[in-house]
Parts: C-alpha cells; structure tokens; sequence
DNA sequence: CTGTGTGAAGCTTTTCACAGCG
DNA sequence: CGCTGTGAAAAGCTTCACACAG
C-alpha cells in the first residue's frame, strides 16, 4: 500500500496539505497545482510533488492534480477513510473542549468513552457520552475496540494513566498534559502543549 | 546574547528539554547527564550537547549539567524569563479552556484580554477577564502592549482576525483553528490541530 | 574515570533542473 | 507550452569519536 520508508516528516506534511486542499475544493476549485497547493501550506512545489511521489503518481503532467481525487488518495494513505475509536482521560475544562469538538468525526476519529476519577463527576453527561470511572478503563477498552487515548489531566497522574493505557492496549496517544511520556517502542505518542508552543515562538519575538 | 544561526529545530527542542528539566528539578536532583536528560526527553546525548553549545557552554566536563542553572539559562534563551501579554479571540469552549489554563504565568506568558464576535457573551465574565467586543481590538492591543494573540475561532474566520491582529501590531499567533493561516514574512504561527496530529498518529496504526 | 564540547563524518531532507507527457 | 515526477546536487541535521577538564 504505502511505498518503502517514508521520511516521518513527510508523514507530518500531508495532513497539511489534506486540510489545504479541503479548503480549495471549498472554494469550487477542482485543479490545483503543485506551487499553488505549496503557496497555501507554506511549502515548496518541489516538496509537494517530492512528497506525493512517495505513494505514486496522482497528478496529470501540464495540467496539475484533481482536487477531490488527492482528497481522497490523501484520506486512504492517512486512514482517514476508515473509523477510529478515542477515548479520553480527564473531564476537565479541557477534556469538555475536546469532548464537544465538532471536527473530529469528519475525519474518522469517535469519541466513544470518557473517564475521570472524580466521584463527584463520574456519571454527569459529556457531548453525548457519560464519564466513566477509571476502573472501567480495561474493559471499555476491549469491548469498544478503542485504538486511540487523549490524556486530558494533570502532568502529575499523566505517565501512570498513559502506562495504565498501554497496558490495556491503546498504541496510540494524543497528549495534552505538559509533560514527557516515556513509553515503549512501537507506542506513536503526539504533544499538544501550549506552553511549548509559546515558547519557540517567543525566542523569535 | 544568542549565537549566529540556530536551526529551527534545534529552537523547538528547547522546551522539551526546559519541561523535562523542572520535572527532574522537582524530583529533587541536583545534577543531570546529557545522557539522562536525553532519556527523559527521547533525544540522544549527542543532540543535546549539541543544541546547547549553540548557545554557550552550560555542563561541568566529568559531572554534567546543574539542573537549575540550565533551567535559568534556557528560561532567558526563550525569553521565558521575561513578560508578554497574550489575546485571545474567540470565547466558546476552547478560549474558555484556555484562558483558565493555570500554566501560562509559570512561563512569563500572561492572558489580559479576551474578545469576541457574540453580542451575547460580550461582557460576560470569563477567567479574571471581561469578554471585550472586536472593535476594541486596535485600542486593547496597543494600551496593553499585547505581542501574542491566540486564535479559538471557527476556520471561516480566522485568516479574516489573523490579518486584523497582524495589522494591529501582533507578531506572534497560537492558532487553534483548522485552517493554514497565510501570513506576511517575518510573523510568527505556531498551529495546534488535534486532527493533524491525529492523522499522523494514524498512518502508523 | 566520567561526561562535556566539538570538528568531522555520515545520513537525511530539500532543492534543482530537466526529461517527458498531456 | 505547462506542470509533473525524479535522479542528482546541495543543504541541513545528527551521530561519531575523541581531546580535554574536573
């Protein structure tokens, strides 16, 4: 399906130019060339075609690539042509945020359980969900095929939760707690962190 | 004060490294290897002498590096040690998420206003702030000396808000919305997408 | 002996530039 | 012609390996 070893920064570049290219079929365009496409993103044309060639050839020489039809070849290299579920730790300010986000469906990914270990909040209503215990962890894992974790909780209790996680067998983890995971090989881990954020961009200011 | 040319990525590597640093300081350890930090963040030894030596010489051969004056040193190469005033636009879930986020201030970034389009939330209490109207931008951004704004807004808007704040002075954008912001040279966009992270994450599963 | 700082080597990623096709 | 796809060249980044200092 996907060619040979792609460079892990080409992997990052193409929802990039997924979520470009959406905005362009948006605005009717059907035809987008590899420099307008690098124009939207902030990337090279070379670097597009460079990139797209990892997986074959989806353009038409002289002309360009049909919009929809990158659309979709991006979704099936991404897998976001198919359904994913998430659960996600933590039923805070930030956990509610994530939990009534309206974009994730879009691209395949369910939310389809929340836990928390507050008493006081295990059982309230969340988007469409109720908060579970942490004791329901391991189950709701297997019986709903969860294949993806979001820690919404504080930096303290996050390795544990995220060690908790893995053993129960989520490979995947989007981590909004300020902290470094350590995990295991073979466990793709992606940080949301603010701070960090902030702070590559204030070395500049 | 920081050496000629520091790659980019060295930049973003920073704040991993400063964040596993204040762990490990409140661990209580004094001293820390290139070798151990590099364990905690997931980077080699190498790469971390490496990027610090662009900035000066930091370790005691032999020993390594003390934990609180890296931390001291790195806090003042990201300007982490010093103040900025942050914005932000949009006040649904995620700006009310964000603007209770308690570890902004740890960091010399301070929230002091917030602003949205909604006749309905405009005066309404959120943090320590009052939700202010867009026509104050102009005015709140220069009486305030705000240098950061952060963007919670739907996508249609955001290129929109993005070129006013531009306009108004702001150089540095944390940009939660799904779309590519394009924007003049020399400003500043850090993206926070939990789709794009998500497709990333995905490819490998 | 331990662990930093650093040129040099090795590897990866990006850019170039052009053949080839619609 | 215009624009893709792609080897080859260039640039950039990481790792190696060792002199040196405590």
């Amino acid at each position: 399906m996907a060619k040979e070893n792609v460079p892990d920064v080409v992997i990052q570049r193409l929802p990039l130019y997924l979520r470009s290219l959406v905005h362009i079929a948006e605005r009717g365009q059907k035809i987008v060339s590899s420099t307008e496409l690098g124009a939207w993103v902030g990337v090279s044309s070379a670097q597009i075609r460079k990139d797209l060639s990892y997986f074959g050839e989806f353009g038409k020489q002289g002309l360009g690539y049909d919009v929809e039809f990158l659309i979709g070849q991006l979704r099936r290299i991404l897998k976001s042509d198919q359904t994913w579920h998430m659960l996600i730790v933590g039923a805070g300010a930030l956990g509610h945020a994530i939990a009534n986000y309206r974009a994730f469906e879009n691209w395949g990914f369910y939310l389809v359980a929340v836990f928390d270990n507050d008493p006081q909040k295990i059982g309230s209503p969340i988007g469409h969900l109720i908060i579970q215990p942490m004791e329901e962890l391991a189950e709701t894992i297997r019986k709903r095929h969860i294949e993806i974790g979001i820690l919404a909780i504080p930096p303290q209790s996050a390795q544990a939760v995220a060690d908790q996680l893995v053993a129960y067998g989520i490979r995947s983890l989007l981590n909004y707690a300020p902290i470094n995971l350590v995990l295991p090989p073979g466990i793709h881990v992606a940080h949301i962190d603010p701070v960090v954020s902030l702070q590559s961009m204030a070395y500049y200011l």
